[in-house]
DNA sequence: TCGAGACCACTACATTTGTAGTTGCCACTT
DNA sequence: AAGTGGCAACTACAAATGTAGTGGTCTCGA
């Protein structure tokens, strides 16, 4: 499995339309963008040469024959890798501080407070 | 206190650096940052000069007339705006997935969850 | 008094990112 | 057959970032 590459900003939304749901020719994604991001379809089909490039997305054909894109690498593992590095430049790496951050200034119903109780029980145990 | 303006990976060491102790000097800052970041001063003094020009430092003068760096924002507000632009861009600007991610993915003593715990129950009366 | 070092203001330059535009090809539709 | 629409490959271009280098002024110690 290919490590998570680099993944910048416009990029992670396209990366988001193919993770829901793949494969999809350039305009397909750039319809499924257009209602958030109201890029040109040359812009998302720049970024998605990108992402190919990097080794995010992996190409195929369709039925067609046109050219349709998928994720070659898991979303799990970008947000990890994503994580990982927010919380070296941002916390110095520590996880706790990050969690205390974000336990402080969010706002939780009851319920997601429970949930995440548990959460952090079964951290514990494994 | 003005918004916390954009911070970049390099620069954000230099901050740090001036949010632990400050004000100091461009080479002060030099030698403080030597042990991890290898930078020449130059690339020192070129970070210090954006920071000041994104306004996230000011300087003042020091009794030898030298001029000196200090921070224009505080590290909690740019912390904020960092974890913020963090989990809109990962996390869609949810908390709890986030919360659910990192309750998952570190590794905790049992007391950091204990005093995680209890955070998330004071999250709630607030 | 001359060179070494601190400081400062500028300049440099490749990469990455955000956002497209231009051109060319091909299948379909009048 | 000619126009139009989709698709692909290239090209464009400025701002932000990472990482310095150059050259000039001052100051202090040998």
């Amino acid at each position: 499995m290919p490590n998570a590459p680099d993944i910048a900003e416009s990029e992670w939304s396209v990366m988001e339309a193919l993770w829901e749901h793949s494969p999809q020719t350039a305009s397909e994604v750039t319809k499924a963008l257009r209602p958030t991001m109201n890029w040109a379809e040359n812009t998302v089909r720049t970024l998605l040469t990108r992402l190919v490039e990097k080794g995010a997305l992996k190409t195929a054909e369709n039925a067609s024959g046109t050219r349709t894109f998928l994720p070659a690498v898991k979303r799990e593992a970008c947000v990890r890798a994503e994580s990982e590095s927010f919380m070296q430049r941002i916390f110095g790496g520590a996880a706790k501080p990050l969690l205390v951050h974000f336990a402080q200034n969010s706002k939780l119903t009851a319920e997601e407070v429970k949930e995440l109780k548990k959460l952090l029980d079964q951290n514990l145990n494994s």
